[in-house]
DNA sequence: TTCCGGAGTTGATTTGGATCAATTCTGGAC
DNA sequence: GTCCAGAATTGATCCAAATCAACTCCGGAA
């Protein structure tokens, strides 16, 4: 398979242990795939060598044309509507994708940021789907990708109280680190408040008082960015019916 | 191919009315596809006879073996929350498809019930994979409903005011109505104003005294579930910013 | 036809969270 | 180190929408 067309690519070197031997092997699109499959996954992407705090991955109304994995790093996805406002459609930590809502209009429907320094696969998306073609497990993985984040877009919709939002928004992160192999109860939000803010459609004010709420209960203990889950059992109790997670398993509402 | 294990069919002529001259021939997901490839796909369906009011296609927490396909009626998705709180996720009218948030799981994330009269055709999804898998185009198809659900989704889940969000879905669901070959300025709700409620985060009453403003604003006219657009642009004025219909072209923002 | 119960409307009141308004941190830049 | 601008916190006030409370309007059932 010929390794033509790549612009980006920082080096061989890099190139060469893309899918491999990428910390996201087993998280990422590869999910499942044997090496020879592994091998054709690996010969379409790109790895994009560190991208500042600040630097954008694509831009909304961009003509689509490539999936971005995240290697290492945040990435936060926006919108700004026709009255100028910001919308924090997602964060975006290793491992996962952003991009998915590309593809059914050929434009990228949100603009995608660094939040900080961030390391990233961008997979060109016709060659994709070539690969999906080819290679069974990929396309099956593809839709479980997609529609992971339809649930937790959907559930993300839902109504609930700014105190059930923060709480299960915790949760979720902490979910999201603990499948990256990262401690479940010592958080570092990647994000500022205005962001985390936005994104559960609150005022960074409230944001700011709840976190305090919560560390005057004893829920977690709360440094500017760091966050330490005290008490996972009593923030579920708080926030288990909005968890944006996308495979959380659902609890049994309790009918009395 | 053999038409083996197909257990809820209803008869062999409505089997056979199936893909081929479904009204949602060009809409749903047999898009662009050749006659011998609509045959693979017509030959896994169940056409699945008038469901009523009421009842339920499916119920979150049961093993996901289907998408749904409406081909007439309405179906509302909706979830119960730990705390025993309804959450409507969307309503899908003929030509659009629900259950896909099951993939990722292997379980249905919501509920499905018919809002009035409707029937379906399910497609078993270890099925549809297969016949995905021998017809690219059908491939591509189904990448770009989940992208749409997607986008439609995170609009969904964005920050809008009360008013914003009504204008927004009726909007979004005139052009839905258009798709459909209905006209787009009679829209004959096929929920109630709870249903309505909750899908928008808001109370039914607000639904009422916004119909009532909007209506007073000479933007529509409106009669219990009848609602007729009267003034589009002025709709999109107040609802352009919210517009969850997945495919609604970005209005630029005004930089000013 | 009358009756009835759910759906919808309309009005009064409350409230969760936004907005407005100061401070107080704090991590760089120099 | 000092300075500074953005980030975060904290307090006071406001407001959009929820809630509470009647009341009206149907669309069937009998």
């Amino acid at each position: 398979m010929p390794a033509a067309r790549d612009s980006n690519v920082v080096s061989i070197a890099q190139l060469r242990q893309s899918c491999r031997s990428c910390s996201l092997r087993d998280l990422c699109l590869p999910l499942g795939l044997g090496a020879d499959d592994m091998q054709k996954l690996e010969s379409i992407v790109h790895s994009r060598g560190p991208i500042r705090s600040g630097e954008h991955l694509f831009r909304e109304g961009d003509a689509f044309h490539a999936l971005y994995a995240v290697k290492s790093g945040a990435v936060k996805t926006y919108t700004i509507d026709n009255q100028g406002r910001e919308h924090v459609l997602g964060f975006h930590i290793a491992g996962e994708v952003a991009g998915l809502d590309g593809i059914h209009s050929g434009r990228n429907r949100c603009n995608a940021v660094a939040l900080q320094a961030t390391t990233v696969c961008a997979v060109p998306f016709a060659r994709l789907e070539q690969v999906i073609h080819e290679v069974p497990g990929l396309q099956a993985q593809m839709l479980r990708i997609m529609s992971r984040e339809l649930s937790a877009s959907a559930q993300l919709a839902t109504d609930h109280s700014a105190e059930e939002r923060l709480a299960g928004f915790l949760l979720s992160l902490s979910k999201r680190y603990a499948r990256r192999g990262l401690p479940p109860d010592l958080l570092s939000l990647p994000m500022p408040r205005r962001d985390l803010a936005s994104h559960l459609r609150l005022a960074t004010e409230t944001i700011s008082r709840l976190f305090a709420r919560f560390q005057e209960d004893g829920l977690v203990s709360v440094r500017r960015r760091e966050v330490q889950i005290l008490d996972a059992e009593a923030l579920e109790a708080l926030g288990g019916s909005f968890l944006p997670d996308g495979d959380g398993q659902r609890r049994s509402p309790q009918l009395r």
